[in-house]
DNA sequence: ACCTGAACACCGTTCAAGT
DNA sequence: ACCTGAACACCGTTCAAGT
C-alpha cells in the first residue's frame, strides 16, 4: 500500500494560501516590487505557477494579502498601554517602521479597492480616540485623518524604496535634494527655503511630530474656546 | 523642390513631449491606468510604439510626467487671495478635487522616486505659512505633515476607481461597507461602530475637516500656553 | 533629428492533463 | 481536491532601417 514515503515526487508540504502569501512577502522584502511575479513565487514554492492560482484570486488579490498580513503584524505588536496620547504615538510609529521595513506596502495603499489593510489602520488609530476625549460623532472624521496622514507618509516611504534598490535612505535623501535645487527659485522658493533642512531631518521624528500635530489640533477642538470672539462669518 | 505638403505620408504636426504626456492624461483619465500601454499610446498618436522613446525616458518618467501636469494644473488655478486659513483650504481643496478628477494620480505618488508632484505639493502648502505665523524652524516639518496628509487622500480616491471602472462614488461606499461589516466585529469593533456613517458621509467636507484639524493644531501651537501646568514629564 | 514597426524577453492568466 | 507546465495574449523596451 502506498504511503506518504513513497511519492516522494510530490511535495511533502501542501501549498496553503498563507504559506503563498509569507512568500511572497519575502519576494517584496527582497527584491522589491518587480521582483514578485508568478513565475518567481512559484519557483520558490517548488511549484507550477498556475498552482498559486488555487489559493489566490490573481496578483491584485496577492498583493492586497501581502500588504494586509504586514500591517496586521505591525499593529498587532503595539503595546496598548500608556497615556492616551502615547498610545496613539505608538501605533502611528509602529506603521511608519512597517512601511520603512516593506515599503512596497505603502504603495499597495492606494490600489487596493477592499480596503483591508485601510480598515486595520482605521481601527488601531480610531481605538485610541475614546480615550482622547474625542466625541464620537467626530470620531470616524478624527480617524480618517490620521489614517489618511499615516498613508501619506507610507507612501513617501515606497517612493524612497522605488529608487535603485541598493540606496539607503541618506544617499536618497542627498539625491532627491539635488534634484529639487534644480527646481526654478522663482516657481518653487518655499522648497528652496527647506532645502538644507532636507538632507539631514530625521523622517521619523518628523513624523511623529505630525502626529502631535494633529493631537494639539484634536486637544483645541476638545478645550472650551476661550480665544477673542471672532466675525460671524469666519 | 520638395516641399511640406509634398509629403503627405508624414504626420503634419510633430510629436512633442507635451503632445506625448497630453495623450497619456487622456488615456488614463478615460481607461485608468491599465489602459495607458505603448501600443495603445502610439495609436492615438499615429506613430509607432518607439517614437515615444524619442520623447520620454520610459513609462516610470511617462507617468511621472502625467501626474506632474495634472498637479501643477491644480495648483495654478488656486486664488492666492483670502484670509491665511481660507488660501490653505483652497489648496488642499484644488487638490482633493484633482485626484478625484485623476485618480491614478494618486496612485502614481507614491511610485516617483524624483518627487517632483511631491514638491510641487509641499511648494503649495507650504508658501501659506508665513501667513499662518507658523515659525520659519517649523514649516519644513509642517508642510510636510500637510503633504503628507493630502497624499494619503489621494491613495484613498485611487482606491476608490482600483474597482470597476464605472463604478460611482456611492456604490463604491456602500460595497466596501458591505465588506467592512463582514469583518469580526470582535477584532475591528471601531469599524463596525463607524460603519452607518460611511455610505452617506462626504469625502470632500471630511477631507476639509482634516485639514481643520491641522489648522487647529497651528493655532494650538502658536498660541501661548494657558492650559493649567502639567508635570514636567508630559 | 525624428520616426517606424518588427523582434525580444518578458508578464499574468488559463486550462487540459495529471495524481 | 490540488498540482503541473505548456500555451495564450499580452506588455515595455530595443534597434536596424527608413525619411
Amino acid at each position: 500500500m502506498a504511503t506518504a514515503a513513497d511519492r516522494p515526487s510530490r511535495r511533502a508540504d501542501a501549498l496553503s494560501r498563507e504559506r503563498v502569501v509569507t512568500a511572497a512577502v519575502e519576494i517584496l522584502d527582497a527584491e522589491g516590487e518587480s521582483g514578485l511575479t508568478f513565475r518567481t513565487l512559484a519557483k520558490r514554492l517548488s511549484t507550477g505557477a498556475g498552482a498559486i492560482y488555487w489559493h489566490v484570486q490573481g496578483k491584485d488579490e496577492l498583493l492586497a494579502a501581502a500588504a494586509n498580513t504586514v500591517i496586521a503584524v505591525a499593529i498587532g505588536g503595539v503595546r496598548t498601554r500608556g497615556k492616551p496620547a502615547a498610545r496613539l504615538r505608538a501605533v502611528a510609529l509602529a506603521l511608519f517602521d512597517a512601511f520603512e521595513a516593506h515599503p512596497w506596502a505603502g504603495a499597495q495603499l492606494a490600489r487596493d479597492p477592499s480596503r483591508l489593510a485601510g480598515a486595520r489602520i482605521l481601527e488601531a488609530v480610531g481605538g485610541t480616540l475614546d480615550a482622547l476625549a474625542v466625541a464620537p460623532e467626530s470620531q470616524f472624521a478624527v480617524a480618517s485623518a490620521l489614517a489618511d496622514y499615516i498613508a501619506g507618509a507610507a507612501g513617501l516611504s515606497a517612493a524612497h524604496a522605488a529608487g535603485p534598490p541598493g540606496l539607503d535612505r541618506t544617499a536618497f535623501l542627498e539625491a532627491a535634494a539635488q534634484r529639487w535645487e534644480r527646481l526654478d527659485p522663482a516657481e518653487f522658493p518655499f522648497v528652496h527655503r527647506i532645502l538644507r533642512q532636507v538632507p539631514d531631518h530625521d523622517d521619523r521624528e518628523q513624523f511623529a511630530s505630525g502626529i502631535d500635530l494633529i493631537l494639539a489640533g484634536i486637544e483645541k477642538r476638545n478645550s472650551p474656546r476661550i480665544s477673542p470672539a471672532r466675525p460671524a462669518r469666519a
